[in-house]
DNA sequence: GTGAAAGCGCTAACAC
DNA sequence: GTGTTAGCGCTTTCAC
């Protein structure tokens, strides 16, 4: 590649097209912005665009930025990449937000609040226009910051404790609520409930979703069947299980706070001699893909991901553009999904 | 947020630092890189560190990209941000790039070589001093594209036929040959093959392998049981299998170029009426997370594809670093892992 | 060791 | 409608 020197992408810039077109560098960048297209003549547009194409010219984004003051860059930040939650949150962000011409800086920030600022911080550096955070906890020191910097911001996934600043979300307390009522009706009472963390929405509000379902149908948790993990993960899922289990023995069926959570309920299951859903019925939430694979194929509450990635692209732009300077809450309304990992009680 | 004027980050500039530390701007600068620092009095860049701190200076990447041609932005281009081969590659990659202060900007590409084209156009114009691609062909455009335009690129997962640049990828022949003799172990001699697309070095290097074992083994694949699909979806998968049990009705096993391919083989098998692994041995590729949970638990061949993501990003910067300038393939070593989706022969 | 000055590539206010 | 000019915020060569 090259010849020998520094690697570095070669660059036509906008003098050498105006050059080659016989105009002024600023007839070029008229012409070649839609918005000032209008301007020029049609002629020279044409001369322009000609001479562009064929030294194969694309403007240079950070030089405009450095000028106009925006980037056209956009940071999501996730907590864990490889959670399949987050893949077709990032995938519908950014399908929108490339469809607008905005690139996509994505970091994979980690659990820890200090590493999510220090990403967040480093997004800010690079001067993004905006940001979507998947990484929000009740009380986010992240949020905090971007209305510090003044930065626009929007969360998905998970809300803030105190509204601040824009949110898509699920339904979290109704999609719990579906999956509580479902075991209710298929006879169940003796249910247990292995929730999240309690410091993220998703975990706060699941529980209480839970807790709005039981008492709606005059039942009562029984002593220790609502046990808490600091993860969403497998295996805090399987060790919650084991918990539960271990504190309340009639339970007949486990609501868990999430799909991940309840495989490790399977894997408690199976190490405990116990069968699902004979001997006790699961639920999840979130319906991730290849939960109707898995054995027995997994009830659970279904959230379009996807989606919430979108319309937090979609309120995200529109507070960039100050088409809209409303703070505002999208709560998406999730389906419950029966398959195989519930069944009557015996 | 803000005074009601446009959204937009606050920025404090270099000036302002300078201005309340009581020296020059560039004496701001090289007294907050670390490699200049050594030029500046203690006492000096003690007095700048102060100010910056204060105000919360963070340097505008973008001015000093405009100026020293590097922007510290690494491209990195997916064909599927769900598909979950590639979110492991991505978190790897994201993990070195953070670490070395790049940013990682993300598209998700698509199958479809022009929009590909297209995406990597965008990122050269957002002038990213490298790109990674999971999206190769044998013969593949984007990366004579890259090489026109003197990119320093790396491809990740799948490589191109003609060796112009740059890969990090898994032994895909030596997979498939696992698989292969793992089932020819096990007894089988009716062995199928559903392989990927043909124009991926992916699809075309697993069905070598196939070829290879069975050749190794005396073996000579019935007529009819190779088929290929044209994507790596559990739906094509199905459709494939679908053909392959039709033509070729003695098979025993199925080597699947792909664990989404061989979930299609599941699903296949079920609208048939026969069993996995009783009446059908299957194997997959890649070992994507829950393999082990979906039922049967799938005999796969596992593929490190976070340490591919890492490795990539390794090679990358040393090219942009220049201090290796040569062309290379990290070939990494895939592991056959034995699960309960292949028996012996009946 | 520090300041002055130029300039990266672009856009936009201003002149004509 | 087009050219001129200034300047976004930074780095870096050049003086001293």
């Amino acid at each position: 590649m090259g010849e020998g020197g520094r690697a570095r992408i070669e660059a036509v810039t906008i003098k050498q097209v105006a050059a080659r077109a016989g105009v002024h560098p600023s007839t070029v960048s008229r012409a070649l912005n839609p918005a000032t297209r209008v301007k020029v003549a049609a002629d020279k547009a044409a001369l322009v665009a000609a001479a562009a194409a064929e030294l194969g010219y694309r403007p240079d984004f950070r030089a405009a930025s450095l000028r106009t003051g925006r980037s056209r860059h956009i940071g999501v930040l996730l907590p864990d990449i490889q959670n399949s939650v987050f893949a077709p949150i990032l995938a519908g962000a950014t399908e929108r937000l490339a469809a607008e011409g905005y690139a996509v800086m994505v970091a994979d920030a980690g659990r820890r609040p200090e590493s999510q600022l220090a990403m967040l911080d480093e997004m800010i550096a690079h001067r993004v226009d905006g940001l979507i955070l998947a990484t929000a906890q009740l009380d986010d020191p992240g949020v905090t910051r971007c209305l510090e910097r003044d930065a626009p911001v929007v969360l998905v996934n998970r809300s803030e404790g105190r509204s601040r600043v824009s949110a898509v979300v699920s339904d979290d307390a109704l999609g719990a609520q579906l999956a509580t009522e479902h075991l209710i009706r298929l006879g169940h009472r003796a249910i247990g409930y292995l929730g999240g963390p309690e410091h993220q929405s998703t975990g706060s509000l699941r529980r209480s979703g839970f807790e709005a379902a039981m008492a709606l149908h005059g039942l009562t948790p029984l002593a220790g069947s609502i046990v808490t993990t600091d993860a969403y993960s497998r295996e805090d899922g399987r060790r919650g299980a084991d918990r539960l289990l271990q504190r309340t023995p009639g339970l007949t069926a486990v609501v868990a706070a999430n799909d991940l959570l309840a495989l490790g309920v399977y894997d408690a299951l199976g190490l405990a001699g116990l069968t699902c859903p004979t001997d006790v019925s699961v639920v999840g939430h979130n319906d991730m893909p290849l939960m109707d694979l898995v054995s027995p194929p997994l009830t659970t509450v279904r959230i379009d991901h996807r989606n919430m990635g979108r319309e937090a692209a979609d309120l995200l732009l529109m507070s960039i553009r100050r088409q809209d300077t409303q703070m505002r809450t999208v709560v998406l309304r999730p389906e419950l999904i029966v398959r195989a990992s519930t069944a009557p009680r015996a």
